[in-house]
DNA sequence: GCCGTTTTCGGCCCGACTGTTTTCAGTCG
């Protein structure tokens, strides 16, 4: 039995009496358990009284010891008796919640998606108070639309539309000042849709324009407050603009930011003082006076809460965090220690990586090609490596403003040896080692490949550490506490990979990493000039996981970098 | 179902929109 079997009951919980129409505020009491679990740091067997987490009261205690020991719980057994499991996906049908779900279901014995199509069909759903034509249409056109489109998309995937749209923003005369909002300004690593905020006194001539957005391929909402068009790339996103007066800006904007989670909390402790948070502004509730803002400083200053950044708005409990966290910034990022050139299978030369590392001010780099192993990336044998070197050595001449390491991005090999000997590793200034191959052995495998590279005195860091890809592959079996341990102990790098694709190690972890004092890198992994740009996403990546600067090796001087370095070799 | 240096009962975040109504429930962000 672990805490995430745990979680998952306790949420199942809540989607069944959803579906049961029962009261809202039992259906959140079982979600806010779930999250108490989930928030706490301590393992199952650690926590000796449920109930002692706030959130957790006698019910939900009662229910969480008994699956423990039982491994199910009557109130999930009773529920599902009374609600068929067919009904849970439909949950995510646009316009169907718990309730109606329920009327259907009572009323019409409506229990999967085909039960439900035949009923709008033949004219049930339609006769049913609370239903009319319209609500008919739009649940079948739900219907044929499931499955079309994963509800949240990767982040990489909706990537490239901010910087579109914002193009043109930027021409709308009347536009005061706009913000992204939503997860997207969070960098959360899956998107659903994106939202911006638009501060003006001319919503109506701002709208008009936004619907004729170059990239707009269907237009969903037009009025005045809001602007709701669907813009097309690699699938089709939706896209809110919210128009508000100038004034309105920071609270509007703080608002659907969100998290939906972290907005809850900062209006439950603004209600304790006495005010009343929303969209509009702050409102003082004995006077009904509505405070605006300058700036979100300014907003959460009044709140007596200190700044918290977009990117760390999520759980809710950073609200109760009582000091501003200082938090890493693209501007202390000194170098980039994880990149590939024309040697293996990076775009550019070493000159050319090299001269562009220069122009983004950087004092270091690591030139990190793949080892021989990697056939399919022309990995670099000893031989090569050596070449390689002398080549790195004649451009540091050239530029002396920064320092190159000569790196390499060595394999861990299926059968967890690693692809060169400590004797030639020895020579190198940098080494990465990474898993690139056998991804589904067992987790005691795995491991094992981890350990022997941790525990090589010249391995200086492991690179994107569980091997995920967003929205796309798992990784292998990774157990990230006893891997955090094992950095610590070994004194080796954790890699944040900035590439929008795997941002691995994930920032739940990574916070997880520098609490336990683990030291981490975020590299961008370049495989061409373009990407070198991801650290931005790298270093927001990071603030979401709290990581501060000190903890972020390529914030440090290429100095303190080398005498760091030679600590694990044992030459300091 | 949870919670309480205002409370052991009566609250639980706030507002907009939609489609259904004829004043509002349900859903959503």
């Amino acid at each position: 039995m672990d805490k995430k079997k745990v979680i998952k009951h306790l949420e199942t919980i809540a989607i069944y009496l959803e579906l049961k129409g029962e009261n809202p505020f039992k259906i959140s009491a079982y979600r806010k358990a779930a999250q108490a679990l989930e928030r706490n740091d301590q393992s199952l067997d650690e926590i000796d009284d449920f109930s002692k987490l706030d959130g957790i009261g006698k019910g939900t205690n009662a229910v969480i010891v008994e699956f423990i020991e039982a491994g199910e719980t009557e109130t999930l057994n009773d529920l599902k008796e009374e609600v068929p499991e067919g009904l849970i996906p439909l949950l995510d049908l646009q316009g169907l919640g718990g309730k109606k779900l329920a009327k259907l279901y009572k009323e019409l014995g409506v229990i999967d998606q085909v039960t439900l199509r035949k009923a709008c069909e033949n004219g049930d759903v339609e006769k049913l108070s609370g239903f009319g034509k319209k609500s008919v249409e739009k649940i079948l056109q739900a219907l044929d639309e499931i499955g079309k489109r994963p509800e949240r998309l990767p982040l990489s995937d909706v990537l490239v539309l901010p910087q579109l749209i914002e193009e043109e923003l930027e021409k709308i005369d009347d536009i005061n000042r706009y913000s992204i909002a939503g997860s997207m300004r969070r960098l959360r690593e899956t998107i659903k849709d994106l939202d911006y905020i638009i501060a003006t006194t001319n919503p109506k001539q701002v709208a008009d324009s936004l619907v004729h957005l170059s990239a707009v391929k269907e237009v969903v909402a037009h009025g005045e407050t809001k602007v709701t068009v669907i813009v097309e790339s690699k699938w089709d996103v939706s896209v809110d603009f919210r128009l508000v007066a100038p004034d309105e800006f920071y609270t509007t904007l703080h608002h659907f930011t969100g998290s939906k989670d972290h907005n809850v909390e900062m209006r439950r402790l603004a209600k304790q003082k006495g005010l009343k948070i929303s969209e509009y502004g702050v409102e003082e509730e004995e006077t009904g006076k509505i405070h605006t803002f300058d700036s979100e400083q300014a907003f959460f200053e009044f709140l007596e809460v200190p700044y918290l950044p977009p990117e760390v708005r999520e759980t809710g409990e950073e609200v109760s965090v009582n000091h501003s966290p200082n938090l890493i910034e693209l501007a202390d990022i000194k170098g980039d220690l994880h990149m590939h050139t024309t040697w293996s299978d990076g775009a550019q030369s070493i000159e050319e990586m090299v001269k562009k590392n220069i122009e983004k001010g950087y004092q270091f780099i690591a030139i990190t090609d793949h080892s021989k192993f990697l056939r399919v990336a022309d990995g670099l044998d000893e031989v090569r490596l050596r070449q390689q070197r002398e080549k790195i050595k004649e451009v540091q001449a050239k530029y002396p403003e920064i320092t190159i390491f000569c790196g390499v991005e060595m394999d861990i090999l299926p059968d967890g040896t690693l692809d060169f000997s400590d004797e030639f590793l020895k020579e190198m200034d940098f080494v990465i080692a990474s898993i690139h191959s056998s991804f589904s052995q067992s987790e005691e495998k795995i491991m094992a490949r981890m350990r022997t590279a941790m525990e090589s005195p010249y391995v200086d860091m492991i690179a994107h550490p569980t091997g995920r890809l967003i929205g796309r592959r798992e990784g292998y079996a990774l157990d990230i506490d006893t891997f955090i341990d094992w950095a610590v102990e070994t004194n080796t790098i954790i890699e944040l990979n900035a590439n929008p694709n795997r941002l691995d190690l994930h920032w739940t972890e990574l916070r997880k990493a520098q609490e336990k004092g683990a030291r981490i890198a975020i590299n961008t992994d370049a495989h061409s000039y373009q990407m070198l740009d991801d650290m931005a996403i790298g270093v927001k990546a990071a603030r979401k996981g709290w990581i501060e600067r000190d903890t972020v090796i390529n914030s440090w001087t290429p100095e303190q970098l080398q005498s760091f370095l030679k600590t694990k070799k044992g030459e300091a």
